[in-house]
Formats: C-alpha cells, sequence, structure tokens
DNA sequence: GGTTGATGTCAACACTCGTTGACTTATGCT
DNA sequence: AGCATAAGTCAACGAGTGTTGACATCAACC
C-alpha cells in the first residue's frame, strides 16, 4: 500500500475535480451536444483521454456532474404565509449559486436522460416536501410547483426575457410567491 | 416564361413542404443538434442537397421552420374573470395542434437564435396583448406570463413530468387560470 | 425532335466528434 | 538506485456532420 502523497504535482484527485467544475460550466452554458469532451478537457487543462480514463464516457460525466441537491428547507417550520415565498426565494438561491441546475435544464431538453433525473428530482425531493404541507394531491401540487419555478428559471436565465431579467429577486418573490403558495395549499378555480 | 404545368411529377413547392413539415417534427422531437439534415431528408424521402438547395443552410431551415404565429385571440371581448382561463386554453390548443411550438422551445434551450426568436414572439405578440388589458407593467406581466406557459409546456410535453401529464386539460386550465389572471390584472404579495 | 431549364441523384469534401491504445513521465516505495 | 504504478501525452480510429459540385433526368417549350 502507497501513503497518500503530501505534496501532490500530479494529484487525481483534483484533476478529477477540474474536469467535473468544467463540465458543469459547459453543459450549463453551452447544452449537451455543444459541451464537447475536447472543450471541457480544454477548460480544465487536462488531455481529453484523461476525462475517458476518469469518467468512462461522456454520458457517465453528465451524470455525475449533473447530480445534485436542491436543499429544500424544512418548510413545516414556517408559518403558512411564509411557505410560497420562502420556496421561491430558496429555488433563485440555489440557481444562481450553482450551475448544476442550469445544465441539468438546458440539458433536460433535448436529452432524455437529463429528463428523466429532473423528473426523479421531483419525485424524490418536490413532491416529499409538498406532502407534508398539504392534505391531498400532494404530486398534482409538486408538478404545478416545478412548473412555475422551472418556467421562471427557463424565461429568465436560459431565455433571458427582458422583462424577467429586468426583474429584482425580491419583485420575483412577491409575484411568484402567492402563486407557489395557492399550489401548495389551495384549491383549483370552479369550472 | 414557362406556364405553371397543371400535373407536377416534379413539385419543388411540395418538396419544399415536405422538408418543412419533417423539419418541424424532428427539431420538435430531438431539439437542434440531434436534427440532422439527413434526418430531415430521409424523413421526407429527399436527397439532404435538396434541402440545401432550398434553405441555403441549416440554419435559415430552422428559421423558416421555427416562424409561427401564437394566434392570440381579442381577449377585450371576454369578461374579466374569463381572461386568464381563455388565455391557457388558447395556449395549451396552440401547443397541441402544431410542432413549431415545440421545436422553437426545445431547441431555444441550447441555440441562441431560437431563444431570440421567443424574445421577439414575446415582445411581439404577448405583450401588446397584454398592455390592452392592464394599466401598468405590461412588459413585465407579459413576462410572468411567459413563464408560467412556458413552464407548464416544458414541464407538461418536454419533460413529462408524470403528475402533470396525467392531468386533464380542464385541470390544468383551473389550476393556471387564476395565476394567469392575477400576472395579468391584479398585483404582487406586499413584501 | 431537340433544346432548355428546373428538379433530383450521387459521391465526395473538410471537419468535428467520442473514444481507444500505445507510449512517456513523474512519484513514492523498497 | 531501481522499480512499480499512477498520471499524463499523443496520434489515430471510425463514424457522423453540414455542405458542395458534377452529373443525370424529366417536363414543357420551339
Amino acid at each position: 500500500m502507497r501513503r497518500k502523497p503530501v505534496v501532490r504535482s500530479r494529484d487525481a484527485e483534483a484533476s478529477r475535480a477540474a474536469i467535473l467544475a468544467a463540465a458543469r460550466q459547459r453543459f450549463a452554458s453551452d447544452g449537451y451536444e455543444r459541451a464537447t469532451i475536447r472543450a471541457i478537457a480544454g477548460d480544465a487543462s487536462i488531455d481529453p483521454a484523461m476525462v475517458i480514463r476518469y469518467f468512462g464516457n461522456k454520458e457517465k460525466l453528465f451524470a455525475e456532474a449533473a447530480d445534485f441537491d436542491l436543499r429544500l428547507p424544512d418548510l413545516t417550520a414556517l408559518p403558512r404565509t411564509r411557505v410560497g415565498a420562502a420556496l421561491v426565494d430558496h429555488f433563485i438561491e440555489r440557481w444562481e449559486e450553482d450551475d448544476t441546475f442550469m445544465a441539468l435544464v438546458r440539458t433536460a431538453a433535448t436529452h432524455d436522460a437529463a429528463a428523466k433525473r429532473v423528473r426523479s428530482v421531483l419525485s424524490a425531493q418536490v413532491t416529499p416536501a409538498i406532502t407534508k404541507l398539504s392534505e391531498d394531491r400532494s404530486p398534482e401540487r409538486a408538478g404545478l410547483v416545478a412548473s412555475q419555478l422551472l418556467g421562471m428559471a427557463l424565461c429568465r436565465y436560459v431565455l433571458k426575457l427582458p422583462p424577467l431579467v429586468g426583474m429584482s429577486r425580491a419583485e420575483v418573490v412577491a409575484w411568484l410567491g402567492p402563486t407557489i403558495a395557492r399550489y401548495v395549499t389551495g384549491k383549483p378555480a370552479a369550472t
């Protein structure tokens, strides 16, 4: 057995991390197809062959790069009236601090594996959180919440619709808060 | 000058139309990169070279295939209470009957020209319609409407989130109607 | 019937992609 | 020092891409 070296001029872990970071950025800004292994390797100042060595193939690299956590807070601790705004605010914060999310949504539009991943995030993270807050139909409620939050993310950060880009975070929260609140605990309109 | 033939066994117009139809379907289901000219030509039973002959290049083919009209109805004729539901219903109908829309959104996620197109649809078609209904801040209102409608389209038709796919059209209208109504004529929450 | 111009076919181009395998270099151990 | 192994380099592969230009074919005119 070889001990872990103290000084590592050739550091596999560092290389892996550099590739992963570059991959996230490329997937986020270019989508799956245009984010080439060569470009990612170039950003990380690493040979393309190393990318394959460390991750097997492009699909697996994406899978690892797009593995992330929504980190939803405990919403039951909040007064009911704050739940909508809190969810929107948390989501925007999470979106803006982590490229992974954008990479996932951009890719999900054209790549099936990524779409599958989004579905599993919904059912594994969003739906359970909402189940604690509402009495019935949590899956539908979670889907509705996703439709508004992902829609805002798409329009504001991917499509960059000018009116939405120009809005402050507080404005977005003020507009979307009541919508999300109604989706979580309210009712649909009478037909 | 040569007259227009009555019987056309070799019909340029028909070929153009076939290419355009095939292109819309491919762009809609595969996105820009994966919708190859060869695949489109194959679907239309036409040589790939003809695609270039008729449309110049792939970019121009997409531009023509993704040129479409939201066909927003005159909303001022409706009672205020029906505006939200009417907008949602019209949007879903339009989405389901025309591949062009899906092609546009799928591609917009990774292709800049397509994103630009979506922005121009917003400012040229949605914002004017909403200006007639609201007293202030129509661009922001239009952006909010787009965020919810495109978000639903993305989640229901592209990502195929199961709870949303399982909902009936009437249910979607009942849930989203009040949201859209508030974005068009209501106010944000007090901070 | 022969000519002409539009329509369609074919093969090839230059390029980029993901991926592979043989090779070289550096590092930590004995 | 010498060795074993991990880390990194390099060139190439086969496949697929958009695009081009030379050639063939058909329909309408003289």
